[in-house]
DNA sequence: TATTGTTATACTCTATAACTATA
DNA sequence: TATAGTTATAGAGTATAACAATA
């Protein structure tokens, strides 16, 4: 009732809430990111998977997680903010292969920059240690749910 | 052969890689719990912070960082779909109060309940000492960026 | 027939600006 | 004037179903 007043010790929030919470914080803060170059959370993330790639559609919306008729829109706009291109795949006539164009690249390595700041401020108050074991933590998470 | 001969080292991803992609695969976890009710993450979220809150419209959306015109259509939406009630506040003729119903609370009741299985599930091959660690280090960063 | 991608359609989510009603 | 909320509008994001082209 006056739990606002109250100094209390940090509530752990149990390993579910703890995630869930934690991934609303980091989402928000890329959110932000994203909006200072005028884009949002999943253009963010469509140029950060082509700064390594030049995938096609399909696998593109299976990384993604997103259906290929919602890849179709996703790449038009950002084809329309000059950000990707559609090039023909060598081989197969069906195909299309996604990549950056120069202002992309530009634009994925500011976003990256401007992540690693802020989210990277989220963690700024741990200790070294203890950021480093959350470090592991996530990886550990992430790399034991990516089987490819 | 045991699975220990093939598994690879896990890469760590440094503190923002980890963070940003930990948050894509809980939200999409979440996103899943939701739609097998047929609902979004972002009405996930109003459900659960409705629980044990009954806020004004405007409250709603500074918890949700999102625009007050924006939360009349989320609202609107959960209303229709018989999930929480709009009441007048007492001495105040401009605000209101969102309540959840008996079916929203049950439709939250459930989703706590599949978000527990299935975010938990994303943290069962830890050890029980390395999801303790998890959890505090969640908690710990999340209580010092929700100042309310 | 199967695969790759697009189109048509409908809905959700979101913000900005203008509005109403109450304080 | 200020605050609480809605409406009008525009755009992004998403899925389903149907389609075209290629393999």
């Amino acid at each position: 009732m006056t739990e606002d007043t109250v100094r209390r010790a940090p509530v752990d929030l149990g390993i579910v809430d703890g995630l869930a919470q934690l991934s609303f914080l980091v989402q928000a803060e890329l959110g932000r990111v994203a909006a200072d170059q005028g884009l949002s959370v999943i253009q963010l993330r469509l140029l950060g998977v082509l700064r390594d790639r030049e995938p096609g559609m399909q696998e593109l919306a299976r990384h993604l997680g997103l259906d290929k008729s919602s890849m179709t829109g996703l790449v038009d706009r950002a084809e329309r903010r000059g950000l990707v291109r559609r090039t023909r795949a060598p081989h197969d006539g069906r195909s299309v292969r996604v990549s950056l164009t120069d202002e992309g690249h530009e634009a994925a390595r500011r976003l990256a920059e401007d992540a690693g700041r802020r989210v990277g401020a989220l963690a700024a108050h741990l200790t070294d240690a203890r950021r480093a074991l959350l470090s592991s933590l996530a990886s550990e998470l992430v790399n034991g749910h990516t089987e490819l």
